[in-house]
RNA sequence: GGUCUCGUGGCCGAGCGGCUAGGCUGGGCUCUGCAAAAGCUCCCACAGCGGUUCGAAUCCGCUCGAGACCUCCA
């Protein structure tokens, strides 16, 4: 049994509209399900708040105790171009694009995305299932809502009966609809005499000839619905009702509330406990999206080749821009503010190096202890990470002054500031310093040391041509000169 | 048209009725041969108009403005 830790902690429930605390259906067990990407393009910059919102959510409850299967899906199969009837698949529309075989698409988008998320030091999910490999479990899902009575076959499709379902449940308590303005709302679609009504959607759709990707199924050749993969690969790995339901704002309608209805007239329970749902990033205020054509994919962001790029941004610098905003507001993406976040995490980094060099002194100027508790608080308010950085950067105060001997930590304190900072910054948070501990960098290390003697003989001899010609070229191979009064440090 | 969210200092971005978040930028000072880094410090904002309150960026109403969802989207 896991011990975890007494933390009241909080999140936003997007179904109560509420800050509820968080309890979980089988502590120390923890059943995640987040909606994952569609693998028919390269991720962009949309693809990285879910990614590290939710990471963010893994890692801190982990680092409480908890015991959590975290389930994020790729899905492969079942996204329709444009609507239920004359849709066309699109991983099978961009295959035939590229003369390639859907699943081929299917895997480098896939591969693409996964090493996206890594460079983002994203933990990977304890499970990635994928929409084509559960295929059977969608079927059986299908079975069970049409045995239900809230589904009808017509012409090779299911359909879900959403009046009928709304009879007895309520379809849009997620989105905060109600049936009648869906109804009314509803485009007039071509080929919706498939359907008894606008507002069903299809759960199994017959596939037309020419559709490369199909299965057999009772109702004849064809593929699974635009919701079902979730309902039934959820079902399958966390059980029928899990703990928490993830993914983007834009999916609560329809994606969410579909799944609900699916799930509640297949399994006669609704999925998630509690429903988190991360904002949207825009560019010049508006949504990033492939719809819109106005994103910028993040290889592109990783190697500065975008022309709204100045220079190539680290892959950490994106995490934590991201993550200097709450997960529940949009973030503003400019090249201005990423910039400002690049000198912001350096920061963070610099102070993190001094921290483990600092030496105890004999009493404390600073509060470790309420300083900790203050950065538990902000975690535990619905993972409000910027204010935890922000109380991470009064801490990088404290540190930087006891390194300048204005201010003094006891080696108790000392001791706990270290671990709490290490603690927040690389595992919960989950940044990573630039890994340059080869030996290469031990070889190069040692060579600017002597290229620092030779200045510091230099400068004992006033000779401050050849020491400025030393730093100088120093600074041009990217190495930066500090002097203290201890002499020279330096930093790649 | 319907549902909803938001408008905070030069920029980004917290705040959820009183107690000047934080980051970036800019100015001043300390340190320094100069520079860089670091420290100290200054620039004290809440779209507008009313209202509630002893007290509002924070609650209520209206006006203006921006955005999201209603169709695949993270």
């Amino acid at each position: 049994m896991s011990k975890i830790k007494s933390n009241r902690l909080k999140l936003y429930d997007s179904l109560s509209r509420k800050k509820q605390v968080f309890e979980p259906l089988n502590s120390p067990n923890v059943g995640m399900y987040v909606c994952g990407p569609t693998v028919y393009g390269d991720p962009h910059l949309g693809h990285a708040r879910p990614g590290i919102s939710f990471d963010i959510v893994f890692r801190y409850l982990k680092h409480l105790g908890y015991k959590v299967r975290y389930v994020r899906n790729i899905t492969d199969v079942g996204h329709l171009e444009n609507d239920a009837d004359h849709g066309e698949d699109k991983i099978a529309k961009k295959a035939r694009l590229e003369q390639l075989e859907p699943m081929e698409i299917a895997q480098q988008y896939a591969d693409s995305y996964m090493d996206s998320m890594d460079a983002l030091n994203v933990e990977r999910p304890s499970i990635q299932p994928r929409a084509s490999g559960h295929i059977i479990e969608q079927m059986e899902m299908v079975t069970r809502i049409l045995d239900s009575g809230f589904a009808y076959e017509s012409k090779g499709s299911v359909y879900f009966d959403v009046k009928k379902y709304n009879e007895k449940h309520d379809y849009g308590k997620l989105s905060g609809r109600k049936l009648e303005d869906v109804l009314e709302n509803t485009r007039a679609l071509d080929g919706q005499d498939e359907k008894r009504d606008n507002a069903d959607f299809a759960i199994w759709k017959n596939a037309a000839p020419e559709h490369i990707m199909r299965w057999n199924s009772p109702w004849g050749s064809g593929f699974p619905g635009w919701h079902m993969e979730c309902s039934a690969m959820s079902a399958k790995y966390l059980g029928q009702k899990f703990d928490i339901h993830g993914g983007g704002m834009d999916l609560k309608f329809p994606h969410h509330e579909s799944e609900i209805a699916q799930s509640v007239a297949a399994n006669s329970c609704e999925p998630a406990k509690y429903w988190m749902h991360n904002n949207m990033v825009t560019i010049d205020g508006q949504k990033m999206g492939k719809s819109l054509n106005n994103f910028i994919t993040l290889v592109e962001f990783f190697t500065g080749n975008h022309d709204f790029l100045s220079q190539a941004f680290d892959p950490m610098t994106i995490r934590f821009f991201i993550l200097q905003a709450h997960y529940r507001s949009t973030v503003d993406f400019s090249n201005e503010a990423l910039i400002a976040a690049e000198k912001g995490f350096e920061k963070l980094m610099k102070a993190s190096h001094t921290l483990s060099e600092l030496v105890a002194g004999e009493s404390s100027d600073f509060d470790v202890k309420g300083w900790k508790e203050k950065c538990y608080l902000a975690m535990d308010d619905d993972f409000n990470t910027p204010i935890l950085i922000a109380h991470l950067f009064d801490a990088v105060k404290v540190i930087n002054s006891a390194k300048a001997g204005k201010m003094a930590l006891s080696i108790d304190d000392l001791a706990l500031l270290k671990s709490t900072f290490d603690t927040f910054v690389f595992e919960i948070l989950g940044f990573k310093a630039d890994a340059k501990n080869n030996d290469s960098a031990n070889m190069s290390g040692e060579l600017i040391e002597m290229l620092l003697k030779m200045r510091h003989k230099a400068k004992m001899n006033k000779d401050w041509a050849s020491a400025d010609e030393i730093r100088n070229q120093l600074i041009e191979l990217g190495v930066n000169i500090k002097d203290t009064k201890d002499g020279a440090e330096w930093e790649i």
